[in-house]
DNA sequence: GTATTTGCAAAAGTTTTGCACATCC
DNA sequence: GGATGTGCAAAACTTTTGCAAATAC
């Protein structure tokens, strides 16, 4: 088990939370599977783990997670619920990939004169969303797929 | 009826398409409503329009309107499908309150150092998504409600 | 032992699809 | 007249909720 997902459940049961199998497998489905996975593929993963999880626990497993703020949600173009592991390279954007729906971490965060344009209008900023969309390497080296990730 | 309104029915019939009595109600909620409301929004302004419409052919019409590159679909946090009409003064993004959920138009876009990051790693980014998460100036002023967007 | 968590079934939403009828051009 | 659109009902999905049984601590 990787050292993020032990953290994980420490903290987890430092906010007086329980451990159980199910919560273990959705967290070590979370570290596999990367950026942004949506709660499906949590699930399809997490089920290889502990054969008799179901989706609701993983809904609200995922729930309680980002309650606890072990775990951020993620919104992308097709609308489904996501969620990511949080780690200590802190705060991220995505760049999505329009032919194969890959999703990559993308580090750095320029927004200070967006910020300081919503100042300007009396809006008080305190947190954003980017995702850059376009073609990753892969698909711009080949021709690209038919199956945009919406 | 307003100018884009006018515009638009033009342009969806220069695409081949049919103008009907629906889809003039379904542009004219658009035009009343602005920035990024949801599905059910414009049904429920665009009945008021034209009584016997139905939800079935919102989400169609809104369909076929962007499939003309007439409006813009838009996604937040909430995971709802949104549209807007496109305009002329292009491409923008948005201040979401998250006290009321208002939605506001924010001009420009800051984007080129992170495209350039983008671009680092083989990624070639072709269109991007920013929403900028805060307070309104009205909510800063009075208590803030209890009711985020989501 | 007790509060928390799980799983099932079922509900609540949103979005899509099939098909007969209407309507635009 | 013929292709395009509409409305209804119903399906397909995702996400939430109620409740009895199971389990962590």
């Amino acid at each position: 088990m990787g050292d993020a997902v032990r953290e994980s459940l420490r903290r987890l049961r430092a906010g007086g939370r329980r451990v159980t199998v199910q919560r273990r497998a959705v967290l070590l489905a979370l570290a596999a599977l990367g950026c942004a996975p949506e709660v499906r593929q949590v699930y399809a993963r997490a089920r290889r783990i502990y054969r008799r999880l179901g989706v609701v626990t993983v809904y609200r497993t995922l729930q309680a997670l980002a309650d606890e703020g072990l775990i951020q949600p993620v919104v992308l173009d097709d609308g489904r619920l996501r969620y990511e592991l949080r780690d200590d390279r802190g705060h991220h954007h995505h760049l999505v990939c329009l032919s194969c729906g890959s999703i990559a971490r993308l580090a750095g965060c320029a927004l200070s004169p967006l910020r300081r344009a919503g100042s300007r209008r009396g809006f008080a900023v305190t947190a954003h969303r980017l995702e850059l969309l376009g073609y990753c390497g892969r698909c711009r080296r080949s021709s690209p797929r038919n199956a945009p990730h919406s």
